[in-house]
DNA sequence: TAGTGGTCTAGACCACTAG
DNA sequence: TAGTGGTCTAGACCACTAG
């Protein structure tokens, strides 16, 4: 079907491996073998080797040989932001609060401050079908002279905002836990009195200087939170991003 | 550092694109004028902007030019099985029973089974600190006369036994909910009344014939569940696998 | 020592884009 | 029509592996 030689060698080669001729740990032929076999240079081979590389069929080890990588199926991906997953979907954000204040033991010690820093809480209700179905608290570092938190808020999405500026050199980082709460976010999201709440946390982090720029909680409603994730397709492998 | 002259060239680009001077969509000079700054041939070039292609920081439009591209920050991985998740660490995986039976509407569903089709129900229950913290129940289409259920069950991991044989053509679909469990869940697991607990549904899919071939429901008690999550690195896209 | 994969070159022809 | 990225070839030298 595809026209490209590369591409008829992955196929091919692909097909022995799906259908079992060829099992994880097992050596290809070698890629002077390869380029008899196919009858194309070696650069041919070597591309057709290096898409295979890329979607995780194989491994090479340089000196011995191309070898047939074991499927780490246990890996799934999701996406998630303010608005995605929610169920049902966010009509709108209501900007409760913002304040600059000392940070808690808490997130003195996600954003890495010490005490005498002084931290940016916004604090923001998420609503959806037509009632509050989310709380969200989001903490930044708070630097003195550098005014720039009216315009951020300005933002839809306040995160996305400070993201912007270092979008190829961040890591994201999520946990997700199921909590009772305290009394002051049963209230703002009028929850019964053992009623559990969806806990999500996200801290986004400089890769380069592994240093957390900011710290957020999402309180969500029990009913409101679905989480959908799935292995990648090994042809999405390089489509992640 | 790279001692191979197509790294240094991704290095050298990559430090533009997150210093900022190269922008999402800002097109990069033409493989022949990046041929003539790093006095390289093009193949080279080719191999430099391949590798970042790969890592998710440009793609291409052919008869144009390469592009930056926009990364995408809101696609986390996490790995989830039945083992590595929970908290505390799993001790033991009791087999509670084995059935074949007439499946559920929900189980002909997820199974795209018929009615006259028969399903194997295993449940297992699952140990940790001492107490039952998670109940596992699996399904799986029963075909007859092909009494191999014996054999897998003798894995202490049924579903990957089932995987085994598929590995390179199966995706795995995961969605994670909070509910209140019925009765009988709730007597497996030792909960109160109105205690819920997390719901966290598997099914594996043939991806050559979308066919479903297990559907597997844990039932997580709360306090047991913590998932964390992360953007993938840049330089990780590849390793997924 | 023979064989392996990793890097790199200098060339060629192609389909596509955009003025 | 000139320029772009996509494919492919035939060669070269290298470090590494394993007998």
């Amino acid at each position: 079907m595809p026209n490209a030689l590369y591409l008829s060698i992955v196929d091919d080669i692909k097909k022995k491996i799906v259908s079992g001729s060829l099992k994880p740990e097992d050596m290809l032929r070698s890629e002077s073998g390869l380029m008899k076999e196919y009858k194309v240079s070696r650069m041919t081979i070597r591309k057709s080797l290096s898409l295979l590389s890329n979607e995780g069929y194989i491994y090479s080890i340089p000196g011995k040989g191309n070898y047939i990588r074991k499927p780490d199926s246990d890996t799934y991906q999701f996406r998630f932001n303010e608005y995605d997953n929610l169920v049902p979907e966010v009509e709108e954000i209501k900007l409760l609060s913002v304040k600059i204040e000392r940070p808690s033991v808490n997130i003195m010690q996600q954003l890495l401050l010490h005490e005498e820093d002084q931290v940016v809480r916004i604090e923001r209700l998420i609503f959806g079908g037509g009632e509050a179905v989310a709380l969200e608290i989001i903490y930044t570092g708070y630097i003195p002279n550098m005014p720039i938190i009216e315009d951020k808020l300005s933002f839809a999405n306040f995160t996305k905002a400070i993201e912007l500026k270092h979008s190829f050199s961040l890591r994201k980082e999520l946990t997700i836990k199921f909590e009772l709460p305290d009394k002051e976010i049963r209230g703002k999201l009028n929850l019964k009195e053992h009623e559990n709440i969806c806990l999500v946390s996200r801290k986004t982090i400089k890769t380069d200087t592994e240093s957390p720029l900011t710290y957020s909680i999402f309180y969500i409603k029990k009913d409101s939170f679905v989480l959908t994730a799935k292995t990648p397709e090994h042809d999405e492998g390089k489509k992640i991003f």
